[in-house]
Formats: structure tokens, sequence, C-alpha cells
RNA sequence: GGGCGAUUAGCUCAGCGGUAGAGCGCCUGCCUUACAAGCAGGAUGUCCCUGGUUCGAACCCUGGAUCGCCCA
């Protein structure tokens, strides 16, 4: 426990304290010093069970947004909870290099600077990538700092760091060795604006509204038998007609089935294409009659390997026509598109054009529509990886928060296809695959050999070992897909593939992934896949999904929708543990998106501002305690007498032993939001609303105060000192900086002692009182029904008027006698008595205000000044409140249904409500009746 | 076509078998010596529709509507 100057003065503590919480300087100010004492750099040999976490790495392509703060928000409320578990915990955080998105701002920034990439050449390209990702990186991890991270900076990597960098060569080399990694000739999802092949994952499905034109092919060696001259086609991409090589029709499909085998000619191309029959092709979709085009469309591809079609590729990889498509060699797809229907239009073979709506793939990053393209590239083989991750699924592993996500994991490692690796591009890691050119004239074609090594030189010691000492070798020329090395990066971080790495034997497999559902496919999965080839082991064990964060429209922000929300506007405004606080709150159990909103004309958000209110009230009531702590040394509250306390202490320690015992199991269990909303309520309403006010009476006790006086401030001191240094613990991880600053505030703790490596505070059960707690809600309700009546009938707030509770009710006379101090204080009442019925009675029946509620009736007596209709209305009020709760529940207990099959309890509960219902109504009544 | 969410107070969302809750907003009083970024009091709902199960349904089950997302 904190050595603490025994009198060093709360109330200086008190003056030190602004009015209000100053987030921008309290939050930089321990954000250097958690930096510069090596706070969360955490020593693998150090005692504690490990807990491990490595960030999803923002992208360098330029500065964070809502998401990462959201993220970041609730990872490192988690670490920081366990941090204060005891745990030995490593949060590494870093960045990712993201190829083709850094690729393509770099090419923009180029173009507009009227650079071609050919110009700058390869290397001055990558020189311009490295400043860029310096400059970009440094903001973002500056932004992640202000976001009070609680990671590792020493331990930072970035994707293409020399380390991560030969660990994806090695984990390459170690696939290739496997098979798992092959390379040749395929139909992939070519994006023409960024010149690469990308992955299945990189295209999305769009609904666009187009036109489906129908051709007619006629037969070329004149009408059929039945009479037939042509047949007809219809597809939605005229351009592609041009490398079209068969038409399918359905083998079943009478309209067709005897001209299977025919030849048909192919308009403006003249070439004599075959009428082939495939069971796959659906009769009643257009005319039935499909056209193949194998080398631009993935089903024709399909057709075309089972009926041996040559493929004709008629387009050019920057999205032009090439030689094949003839007279429309050179015009771009869209407008070869145009020029081929106007043609076939003048030639008279089309048929018809009608609107239609249909579904185009578009590359994520170019935002064009991407190109089926065949083209030679590497591949890695998913089934094998995938059937490893699902057997590991099988045993929970790793295990899915929410659960519902773990279907969508495992649904997508089922009939799994390869993932296209390469990418046409040059920023990112190097395919560390060599060409042996001098095997084929220094032309790279399929059939080229080539050497797979971690190195140049090793490459060079294979080729020459395998062919011939005067081998020369040339390296690919394309990089990986950036996934590729995400894959990696819970372990690669920690030092694999050097097994005897101290981090790596420490803390991996890792405790928990926090990231977007977004991902799971790009790389929740391939992280799992990785891993299992690699490790054997899935990288960690629980994998907590969140949502996305949408803006005031329910749009998901982005940067490319211009809707994004930086982040560091909103801390500048209300600091970071006021963003924070709003975020987590946000969360429900599910794992459902949240909206922010967010006024983009003031920059402000009703959100972030009840957050920065809420950290304000907890700011004040330190403050608060602080001026009302005099020299009670900090260390006395752990000597505590629970027998000698008030009842007021016994229930706020009950209260707080039970937000304790609550918030721990909901960090734990990744209810964040939850532990949020719970220590809202208690610090606002349990804390601040009740108790402080319940005390203040005993922190002043006046100029003479008695010995039992001085007792009780004691008392009331060592609770509040109690209570409130073990909140500041309990909302550490959601409010960083500003329980740290309090904390020291309290504690008088030197700066190289941290809040942030306390324990957290031992739960005492026997502090846990139910009953207590429940008669403190009566005695709540008790003082509002006061204050109502006070506010009703127009009382002014500074007149004290006397206060008559009258009530049959044993247990709540009971805390009403007890508390009658405290009633007092808290209802502005100069006399106070607690009167049973017939006490009551006894009394002269003078005009008085009163009011109901439950079994308990309150009686003002004075005369004169009041609002009697207002009383009166108020009155009635209640009156038919309690009438239709009389009807409801005796209705109820009526029915023999209910009384013979529902609970017990919940009958006999019923009944109680009921006799209240009818005591209240009856008071209600009767003081009605007095009223007149 | 298959699947998954969502639909509750003006707004943002909790609740998930025992006759509706929070924050913000709104109304009425208060500059009460921690906090006006505050205090006290108050109003506000065919819990999307439809059947069904049940003594009892916002909650479970059928069917449907609307919005959103994922996969093909």
């Amino acid at each position: 426990m904190t050595e603490l100057s025994a009198s060093t003065g709360f109330s200086e503590a008190a003056n030190a304290l602004p009015k209000t919480y100053d987030s921008a300087g309290t939050e930089q100010r321990w954000q250097k010093i958690w930096e510069e004492t090596g706070a969360f750099h955490p020593d693998p040999n150090a005692p504690g069970e490990p807990f491990s976490v490595v960030i999803p790495p923002p992208n360098v392509t330029g500065s964070l947004h809502m998401g990462h703060a959201f993220n970041t928000s609730l990872i490192d409320t988690i670490i920081r909870f366990q941090r204060l578990q005891g745990r030995n915990v490593l949060c590494l955080p870093g960045t990712d290099h993201a190829s083709i998105a850094v690729q393509t701002i770099l090419e923009k920034q180029l173009e507009h600077e009227g650079i071609s990439l050919n110009q700058l050449g390869r290397q001055g390209f990558l020189k311009r990538a490295w400043s860029w990702k310096a400059e970009s990186g440094g903001r973002i991890v500056d932004q992640l700092r202000r976001l009070g991270y609680s990671v590792d900076w020493k331990r930072q990597r970035f994707t293409l760091d020399k380390g991560l960098s030969d660990a994806v060569s090695q984990a390459f080399v170690l696939l290739h060795q496997q098979g798992l990694i092959y390379r040749g000739e395929y139909l992939v999802n070519w994006c023409p604006a960024s010149g690469s092949a990308v992955s299945d994952l990189e295209v999305e499905m769009k609904e666009v509204d187009g036109y489906l034109w129908h051709f007619r092919y006629p037969l070329s060696s004149g009408p059929a038998s039945d009479g037939t001259t042509h047949l007809e086609v219809a597809t939605t991409r005229p351009e592609t007609m041009l490398g079209d090589v068969a038409v399918a029709v359905n083998p079943s499909d009478e309209r067709y089935s005897h001209l299977v085998g025919s030849l048909l000619r192919l308009p403006l191309v003249g070439r004599e294409i075959p009428v082939v029959g495939d069971d796959h092709v659906e009769k009643d979709f257009g005319t039935g009659c499909v056209k193949v085009t194998p080398a631009h469309d993935p089903n024709d591809f399909a057709i075309g390997k089972r009926h041996d079609l040559p493929l004709i590729t008629v387009m050019n990889k920057n999205g032009t026509m090439n030689s094949h498509a003839g007279k429309f060699e050179g015009l771009d797809r869209f407008d070869a598109r145009k020029a081929v229907v106007k043609a076939l239009e003048d030639d008279g073979f089309l048929v018809k054009v009608e609107p239609y709506k249909h579904s185009v793939p578009y590359s994520d990053r170019g935002k064009v529509p991407v190109e089926p393209l065949l083209s030679t590239q590497w591949f890695v083989r998913m089934e094998p990886m995938a059937a490893r991750c699902r057997a590991h699924l099988a045993k929970g592993e790793p295990r899915f928060i929410p659960e519902r996500w773990e279907k969508v994991y495992r649904d997508w490692l089922i009939d799994i296809r390869d993932w296209c690796i390469s990418r046409q591009l040059w920023w990112g890691h190097r395919i560390p695959a060599w060409y042996v050119i001098s095997e084929t004239d220094s032309q790279i074609t399929d059939q080229t050999p080539y050497v797979v090594a971690c190195s140049e030189d090793e490459a060079l010691l294979k080729a020459q070992d395998e062919f011939g000492p005067q081998s020369e070798i040339r390296q690919d020329e394309d990089v990986l897909d950036t996934w590729f090395s995400s894959g990696l990066w819970p372990f690669s971080t920690l030092g694999w593939p050097d097994s005897s790495s101290a981090d790596l034997q420490r803390w991996y497999p890792t405790s928990t992934l926090v990231t977007g559902f977004d991902i799971i496919f790009f790389w929740v999965a391939r992280m799992t896949m990785m891993a299992g080839a690699f490790t054997g082991r899935m990288p960690f064990a629980d994998v907590y999904i969140h949502g996305l964060v949408r803006d005031e429209e329910n749009r998901k922000m982005s940067k490319s929708a211009g809707n994004g929300i930086d982040p560091i506007v909103l801390i500048n405004r209300y600091g970071t543990d006021a963003l924070r606080f709003a975020l987590v709150r946000e969360v429900a159990g599910a794992g459902q998106d949240i909206r922010l909103d967010y006024d983009r004309d003031k920059d402000t958000s009703v959100t972030v501002e009840a957050s920065r209110n809420f950290a304000n009230k907890l700011w004040n009531a330190t403050r608060f305690a602080l001026m009302n702590l005099g020299s009670q040394s900090y260390e006395s509250c752990n000597d505590i007498d629970l027998e000698a306390l008030q009842l007021a202490d016994r229930w706020i320690l009950s209260r707080l032993t039970r937000v304790n015992i609550n918030s721990a199991s909901r960090y734990k269990n990744y209810s964040l939001g939850e532990a949020a909303k719970g220590l809202y309520e208690f610090v606002w309403n349990d804390f601040c609303d009740w108790y402080l006010e319940l005390i203040k009476n005993r922190l002043n006790p006046g100029e003479t105060p008695t010995e039992t006086e001085l007792a009780d401030q004691i008392m009331a001191r060592k609770v509040l000192l109690k209570v409130l240094s073990e909140l500041l613990v309990v909302m550490h991880p959601l409010m960083p900086h500003l329980t740290e600053e309090l904390w020291h505030a309290l504690t008088g703790a030197p700066e190289t002692q941290l809040l942030a490596l306390q324990l957290w505070p031992k739960t005492d059960k026997t502090y846990l009182d139910d009953q207590l707690e429940a008669s403190f809600s009566e005695l709540f309700a008790s003082i509002r029904l006061v204050r109502n009546l006070r506010a009703v009938s127009g009382l002014k707030p500074s007149q004290t008027v006397p206060v008559r509770f009258v009530t049959a009710k044993k247990s709540l006379a009971d805390i009403l006698n007890k508390a009658k101090n405290e009633i007092q204080t808290l209802t502005r009442s100069n006399d106070l008595e607690v009167l049973t019925q017939e006490e009551a009675e006894l009394r002269p029946a003078s005009k008085v205000l009163a009011g109901v509620s439950g079994e308990l009736e309150v009686l003002l007596p004075i005369e004169g000044l009041v609002d009697i209709d207002a009383l009166h209305s108020r009155l009635e009020k209640d009156l038919f409140k309690a009438e239709q709760e009389i009807k409801a529940l005796s209705n109820r207990l009526a029915n023999s249904n209910f009384v013979e099959k529902a609970p017990t309890e919940v009958v006999t509960e019923s009944k109680a409500k009921l006799a209240e219902a009818e005591v209240q109504a009856s008071l209600a009544r009767r003081r009605l009746s007095d009223l007149k």
C-alpha cells in the first residue's frame, strides 16, 4: 500500500484541483510518465500469469479514424483490467504497410505531380513510400499515444521491418516446401485501376442497373434440319463476345439439344464456335443459350475446362482491348462495349436490349469493376490449412465472443477457395522466388524454373546446385498480399521464427484478439491458418468481435465516404477519457455496431459530452472528498470496524463491494458496456447523489464537536477514503488518465508509483447486505416522496418544514427512525417524527400536506401558502394508479389457474402487492376527503 | 438463392417469461460553501405486425413487414 506522508493535508491537494477537470494537461502528462517510466514495458521473466494482446495494426494510409479509437478503447480497457489483476501483461503495438492502399495513394500523388512510375523506377518509388510511411506512421503512433494506449512502445513493430520481413520469407519458403504454395495460370480478379491481381476477398459484389443484350449467332453451315438458322444469346458484357469460343445449352433442353455439336459463326470475328451441352446452363434464364468466354468469366472458365475449349483473352491488363479484339483493339473495355453493340446492330445481329439489374464485381480498393483475367500468379492452397483450423475449432479454439461469429468463421473455412497472394505492386514484401533465367533466355514464362529461398544468396546456391554452376537468377517482380504478413502478426512480432525468443515463449499464444467483424476472413482466419501451419497452435485463446462505428445517418465511417470523424478533434474538445468512456459505454453485449452522434458544423457530440460531464462529476466528488478529509491518513481506511459503522457507511460499502464484483466479472467477460454503465450509475447515483449527501453533516460537525461527533467524523472520512480509492482503481480501465490523476491527489503517491500498476481491491463479501440495500431503497423513496410533495405544493426550497411519516410497516419505520438526521438534512425538515397509524390518529386533524407511496404516508403539518389544487390532483393521480394496480392484481389472483400454476413466490408477491396497493388507495382517499 | 442482425420514450440504446428502463432532449423550481459540465422534482411508450405456447409474453415459437450486413 502507498506510503503517504501522514498529514500532507488533503485540503492543500483540494486547493490544487481546479473546479473543472482539465483533460488536456492531465492526459498528456500521464501519457508521458507512463511511457518514460516503462510502466507498460513488461519483462518476460517477471512473475505473474501472462496476458498478451497484439493490436490490429493500423494501415499507414494517413491517420486514424473513429473505428481505431473504438478498437483501442476496448483493448486498452481489457489490458488495463488484466494488469490490475496482477497479470504480466504485454500489449504489442505496430502498424501495417497496407501494400495496395498505400501504393494507390502514392500513385495518385505522383499523377498529381506529373511524375510517371517508369520515370521514378522501383527504387525511387520505394524511397518515396518509406518517407510516406515515416510521416503517416508517425502521425498514427502519436494518435495512438493520445488515446492513452497502455502498449509497450519499445516493442513496436512494422510489417516491413527486417524481422517481420524475414518471417514472411521464412513462411513462404515453408509453405512452398509443404506444397501449400504454387504458381500457375488461372483466371484471377484483375483490378485495372491498380494494375494488379486481387484476392476474392477484395472483390465486392454490387447491384447495378445494366442491360441485357440479345444477339443472334448464325449456324455456320446453314439452316438445321428443323429450319433453325441461328441461336440467340443474352449477355450483360457484349465486349467479351470477341473472346467467345462456344455457346452452351442444357443438354436436356428440347429446344436446342439436337444442335449440340453444330457450329456457329461468331459475328464480327468470323470464328467458328461449337454448340456444347452443359448441365450447368439454366434453361429458364434468358434464351437458354449461353455464350462462353472462358478467359473472361469464372463460370465460362469452368465450362471451358469441362469441354476442353480454348482460352482467348481479348483484353490487356489496363482494361483496353488487345489484338484478339481485331478492329476494337486499343479501345477501353467500356468504349469497346458500345462499339461492339453498335457493330452488331449495324450488321443485324442485335435482337433486343432490355434493362437489367445484375451483380458486378468491384475492386474494393480501385473502385472499378474487376476483370476476370487469365494470368500467372502465386496461390496458397487453402483446404489443408482450413482443415486444421476446423479441427481446432471443434475443440473450441479460438473462442468467439459473441458466440455467433464462430459460425461465420466456420462457414468460411468450408469450401474455401485458394488464395491468390501475388500482387503486381512495388510496395510490400517481394516474393522470395527467383527464376533461373539462364534456362529460358531470360524470358520468364510459366515454364521457367524457379527456386524459393529466404535470401538471394541462398537462392543462387540452390539454383546452381540444381541447374548447374552457371545459373543466373532473377527475383520475381511481384509482392505479396498484405494479409500474408498480417497473418503472421501474432507470432512474427514476438520473434518467430526464432523459437527460442523469450517473448514468444512467454506470451505466445496470445490471450485475446479484439477486432471488428469486417475482417474475420481477411485477418482472423488468415492468422489462425498461418499459426496452425507454423506454430501448431491457435494464435489466441479468445476473439472478441466488435461492431463498426457508424455516423449519425447509420453509415459506416470511412475515409472514402468522407464521413469519418477525427478522434483527435473530439479528444481536444472533451478529453480522451470522455471519448473512450463514451465509446465503451455504447457497446452492447451482442457486439452491435455503435452509432456516434456528431455535429459536423460545431464538432460536437452529445454522447461524448455526457461522458465528459461524468468525468467532471468524478473529479468534483474527489475534490469534495479532499476538502473534507482533514488530516486523516490514507492508510487508515484499511482499518475499518464494520460493527462500529453507521448504516449509511455499511450501505455504501455493500454497494461498493457489489459494483467491484460485478465490474470485475464484466471486464473479464468482455461485457465492457455493462461495466461502464454499472460504474456510471454507482458513481453518480449511489456515491454522489446519496452517500456524499448523507455524510455531509458528519464530515462537518461544527465548531465544538462532541467526542462522539469527532469519532463519527473519522469514521465517515475512513469510509469515504476507502470507497473513493477503490472506486478509482475499478474505474481505471475505463478512464485511465482521470483516475490516475485523482488517485495521486488522494493518496499522495509519488509519480513513480502508478495506479495503472496497482492491484485490484480485494472484496470482502461480509460487506454485502441485501436487506440493508433494500431498506435504503425504501428510505430513498421516502425522501423523494417528501421532496415531491414540497415541489408539487410550491414550497420554497429554502423553507424548512416539519415532517411526519406514518406507516404500519415495521421495517420501514425502523430505517426511517435510524436515519432521522440524514432525512432532515435531505428534506429540509426541522422536526421529524415517525408514527404508527394509531399515533397519527391522536393528532389534531389540522390541514396538512399529505402524500402516499406504498404503505407510507407523509404529512407536512403546515398551513397556508401551499398549492392545494396541485396537491389534490397529485393525490388523485396516486389514487388512480393504486386503483389500476388493485384491479390488475385482483383479476390475476381471482384466476384460479394463476393461483394453482404460478410459482408460490409469485403468488405471495402478488398478494403482498395487492395489500400494499389497497393501503395506498385508502390513504389517498382519506387525504383527498381531508382536503375538501 | 442461403444465412445473420435490428425494429422498445422525441433521439441513441439497455432489458429478453411476472403489468416497461437509462443517458440525452423536454417541462417546473433552484447560483443549497464538490460539481450550472450542477441540484431537486416532473411528463413521455398499441415494446414493428400476426397468430400460437403459457396462469402470465417486450421477452419463447409460427408466419410476415421494414431496414442493414455477410455469403453465393
